[in-house]
RNA sequence: CGGGGCAUGGCGCAGCCUGGUAGCGCACCUGUUUUGGGUACAGGGGGUCGCAAGUUCGAAUCUUGCUGCCCCGACCA
C-alpha cells in the first residue's frame, strides 16, 4: 500500500494514559484507538497484525483437526441458567435485557453455548472425538482494564472445545492440543512456556497456561531453563507416543506461575544454575474439564456399549487481541517495534527520501511493483516529508525490512536495506534488493 | 471494589493557590528556505477550559454534585 492513502495516523508525542511499551507503541503506530476504558477500535496497521495473528491460529487448528464455527456474541440467560454459571460468574459478566424484558448477556466464553450445541446435534461416540472452535470477540467487565489491548474489557479470542467418550479420549485431546499450541506461539515467533495453572471459576483438574516472557507480564513466573530447550518447541512431532512423550517431558519440568509457585519444590526440583524468575503475559489457557457442563447440560452420547454417557470435555483458548499487545512488550526497542516476519503489518517498507524529485519516485514505483509481484506486501513511504519524520515512523511501526531509495544513492543505482531486527545496514544494487529479502 | 490522581485546540503540557472572558511546544494550513536520520524563518486556522448547579459585577481559576480516564491493590484470557 502506499502510505499517503492509507489510515496510518502515527504520533510523535505519547498519549498520557499510555505506561506500558506495547500500549503506548500501538497507539503512537496508529494501530488501535480507544473508545472507553478497555474497549478499542482497530484501526488498519493493527487491524493486519490481528488478521495475521487469527490467521495462523486458525491453519494451526486446522492442522489439529478443529473445526471451526462462529458463534455470537450476544447470548441469552437461559443455558447459563441451566449450568449455574449465570449466578456464579459473577459482576465480568455484562447483562442486559433486550425490549421483550428477555435476559441477555454478552458471551464472556462459550461453553454453555457450544455444549447446547452438541447436545443437540451429536448422540452417538462414532462422532467423536470433536473439536470445535470460534475466533470471536468477548467481553468481560475487568474492574480495571489496563496495558491497552492487553487488559481489555472486549478481546478477540480463539476459544476451542473437545468433546470425547471417555477421560482417557479426552485426556489425549488435551495432549494434542497442548502440543499444537507450541507449534502456533513459534510460527508467532513467540516461545511461549506451558506452566501449571489454577483451574479457576471454570473448575476442572487439568490446566495450563501459556506465558510468554515480558518485564511488563501481569504474572511472576518461575521456571526451569532446560524446559525452553526442549526439541517440541522446535520440531513438529509425529505420532502419539511422540507426542505424549513430549507433554510428559514439558508438563513435568517445573513451570509456574506466582499463583501455585512453591518455592521450596522450585529449589529442591531444579539446579539453582538453571532456575528462571521473571515475569510473563498469558496468552494461552487450556483446561480439562470433564463433565462438568455436559452434566449440567445433559450432553450424552451413546458409547459401544449402547450405554447413554456424559461427554468429556475440555476448552482451549488463546488471546488473539491480547497477543498483538504481548508480541510488542516480548519485541520491541527505544525506537518501536519489531515485528516478526510472519505477522509483520507489512512484509517491507520502502522508503522514498525525495518524493519530488523524478527519478526517485519512479525508481520507487518500480521497486513497490516488483515487490508486489514478489508476494512481499510492501508498503510505500511515499509522503511528502523530511527524511527523518519517514525514518522515524519506518522504525515506530517496525516492519522488517526497509529499503531506502534517495537521489544520491540512486547515482549509482544502489539503495539501502535495512533490517529492522538487527539494525544491520547495506548499501545494495536496487535491481538486487528483493533477492536480498526474498532469499 | 478499597486507596490515590487527572480532565484546558489532534497530542504533550502551563495557567488554577493569590477570580478580570486562554497560553506554550509538537502536529496542521500558506509561503520562502532546506533537502539522506523529526530543517529554519515568516504568516495562519483551530479550544471558552469534561458536564451541571452554586458563589460573584465577573469563574479555566472558588464550592457542591455528576461523568470519564489513569495509577497502586484485590481480581482476571
Amino acid at each position: 500500500m502506499r502510505w499517503s492513502r492509507t489510515f496510518l495516523p502515527t504520533m510523535k508525542d505519547t498519549p498520557a494514559e499510555a505506561q506500558i511499551a506495547s500500549h503506548r507503541y500501538m497507539l503512537r503506530a496508529g494501530m488501535v484507538r480507544q473508545n472507553a476504558a478497555g474497549i478499542y477500535t482497530w484501526l488498519p496497521l493493527g487491524l493486519r497484525v490481528l488478521t495475521k495473528i487469527a490467521d495462523i491460529v486458525r491453519d494451526e487448528q486446522a492442522r489439529a483437526g478443529a473445526n471451526e464455527v462462529l458463534m455470537p456474541t450476544i447470548q441469552s440467560a437461559d443455558l447459563w441458567q441451566e449450568s449455574g454459571r449465570f449466578d456464579a460468574y459473577g459482576p465480568e459478566m455484562l447483562r442486559f435485557e433486550d425490549r421483550h424484558g428477555r435476559t441477555m448477556l454478552y458471551g464472556p466464553t462459550n461453553e454453555e453455548m457450544i455444549t447446547d450445541i452438541f447436545r443437540r446435534e451429536v448422540q452417538s461416540y462414532k462422532n467423536l472425538p470433536l473439536n470445535l472452535y470460534h475466533i470471536q470477540w468477548k467481553f468481560r467487565d475487568e474492574v480495571r482494564p489496563r496495558f491497552g489491548v492487553m487488559r481489555g474489557r472486549e478481546f478477540l479470542m480463539k476459544d476451542g472445545y473437545s468433546f470425547d467418550v471417555d477421560e482417557a479420549s479426552a485426556t489425549l485431546a488435551y495432549k494434542k492440543v497442548f502440543i499444537s499450541y507450541l507449534r502456533t506461539f513459534r510460527r508467532l515467533g513467540l516461545s511461549a512456556i506451558p506452566m501449571q495453572a489454577d483451574t479457576g471459576p471454570i473448575g476442572g483438574d487439568l490446566s495450563h497456561e501459556f506465558l510468554i516472557q515480558a518485564e511488563t507480564g501481569e504474572s511472576e513466573v518461575f521456571f526451569d531453563s532446560a524446559i525452553s530447550a526442549d526439541p517440541a518447541f522446535t520440531e513438529d512431532l509425529t505420532g502419539d507416543a511422540e507426542l505424549e512423550a513430549a507433554f510428559d517431558r514439558l508438563t513435568s519440568a517445573y513451570a509456574r506461575t506466582d499463583e501455585t509457585h512453591d518455592a521450596a519444590l522450585f529449589d529442591q526440583q531444579v539446579p539453582a544454575d538453571r532456575r528462571v524468575v521473571s515475569r510473563g503475559v498469558e496468552v494461552g489457557h487450556i483446561f480439562y474439564f470433564g463433565t462438568k457442563y455436559s452434566d449440567a447440560l445433559g450432553a450424552t452420547v451413546q458409547n459401544a456399549e449402547g450405554k447413554d454417557v456424559a461427554v468429556h470435555m475440555g476448552s482451549y483458548g488463546i488471546g488473539v487481541s491480547r497477543l498483538v499487545g504481548g508480541i510488542i512488550e516480548a519485541s520491541h526497542d527505544e525506537n518501536g517495534i519489531i515485528w516478526p516476519t510472519e505477522i509483520a503489518p507489512f512484509g517491507v517498507g520502502i522508503l522514498n527520501l525525495k518524493v519530488d524529485d523524478a527519478d526517485c519516485t519512479a525508481a520507487c514505483d518500480r521497486l513497490y511493483a516488483q515487490a508486489q509481484a514478489a508476494g512481499l506486501d510492501p508498503l510505500l513511504d511515499d509522503r511528502d516529508m523530511r527524511p527523518g519524520g519517514k525514518f522515524a515512523d519506518m522504525e515506530l511501526i517496525g516492519l522488517p525490512w526497509v529499503i531506502t531509495v534517495g537521489p544520491r544513492g540512486l547515482k549509482d543505482g544502489m539503495a539501502e536495506l535495512k533490517n529492522r531486527k538487527t539494525g544491520e545496514k547495506h548499501d545494495v544494487a536496487i535491481d538486487a534488493v528483493l533477492a536480498k529479502i526474498t532469499g
